[in-house]
DNA sequence: GGTGTTTTGTACAGCAATGTCCAAAACTAG
DNA sequence: CTAGTTTTGGACATTGCTGTACAAAACACC
């Protein structure tokens, strides 16, 4: 029962949630290095002196703010794939829905995890790692549905599963970029057709995708 | 004949090839954000007015480290494909060629386009548009190239040429980004096999790439 | 040697960001 | 109402970057 926890002290006079949210988009957009204190302090609207009491520094609100992104992003559709059900669908859902958000997003901020692997791996010493892990979770959730395809007869990849999910990272990865600068869903979504029907994925699937 | 050009006045105390040189590395690792006016004239070795005075501001010098590193990039194999020769190899040694430098840098920096790609479209008034334009560009090489293909009979994409265009792109900045966290040669190399072999690249000119 | 031209070293003022500090404010518990 | 706790608004000194200005230096040409 998360009821007001009837904390001691003076009451915020805004809304976490609300404040990760605003900085996520904040970094969403502008990247790490172009949002300062004061501009998430802005955003939050709040003062930096209330800023650094609550978050403690920059670092900790984009660490918050990439947990906020990954709650709702589309990847969620594999993360949930339970053995038994099929891969391949959920594969061609994942990038119908990234196509149809990314063309949706009228900044055409692309995605925040691959815009900040590209920003902060091998510069940030804290940050970088952290993005460097996620990259690593996500081959490993590939692997692990790509194998659970095998065994369930979807897909025979040629080159092994270990390579077919770090393809499908590198093509997931490049789609976010490009979507940067291409912004109509159908040519996002028929450049992703081209790419899973060489996966492996069927025509009929892709169809249904659609 | 470039002999020195015997200026008037009193000559510059520095190479102007290498102080762009030493931009673009620094561009290169740290992104356009991460690099101030006072970096990059330390970088070079000179004082921040000879900088100015010389280059007239960051974005010129960005410019300038940008084509610098196109002169040198992977990409220039598929550029100089004249009609009649033939495209799937070239293709392969592209990627082939792209592991090799990637893994070959200690900096895992990927490649400067992508990084500035990612950083810049969207958020630069004047350097995104630049960024995007050579995006495009790229897309129509591609498109060049395997509309080539198709008429020599090398290759015959199910989703037309534009899409297969717009998907090998996709891959290329998906690999070049995903080469910051994976650095090894053979790795990536198999990675990208993975993708040619789905791409329509036969399996026997990716064993003669390697 | 003198003149004209361009680079160089140094300095300057303006601006924005950083992190910290403190008194006042706003609330809870007793 | 009082005591204890936490947030808030505002201020502070420090730092680094920016763009410009200017005299001195280093060259070419005549």
């Amino acid at each position: 029962m998360p009821e007001k926890a009837a904390t001691p002290g003076r009451p915020t006079a805004f809304s976490r949630d609300d404040a990760i949210e605003g900085a996520m988009n904040l970094f969403w957009r502008d990247g790490y290095a172009g949002v300062s204190a004061s501009d998430l302090a802005a955003a939050m609207r709040i003062q930096r002196s209330s800023f650094y009491n609550s978050f403690g520094s920059r670092e900790a609100v984009f660490l918050e703010a990439l947990e906020q992104y990954s709650k709702n992003a589309p990847d969620k559709i594999i993360d949930r794939l339970r053995p038994g059900e099929p891969v391949l669908p959920a594969i061609a859902a994942l990038f119908r829905e990234l196509c149809r958000q990314r063309a949706a997003d009228a900044e055409a901020r692309g995605c925040l995890v691959c815009n900040s692997i590209g920003e902060l791996v091998g510069v940030d010493e804290t940050l970088g790692p952290v993005l460097l892990d996620a990259a690593n979770d996500r081959i490993g959730v590939f692997e692990r549905v790509l194998g659970q395809a095998v065994a369930q007869g979807e897909l025979t990849p040629a080159g092994g599963v270990a390579n077919s999910a770090r393809s499908l990272l590198a093509f997931l990865l490049g789609i976010n970029l490009l979507s940067k600068t291409l912004h109509d869903e159908q040519a996002l979504w028929a450049t992703c057709r081209s790419f899973l029907r060489g996966f492996g994925v069927p025509e009929a699937l892709l169809d249904a995708a659609s």
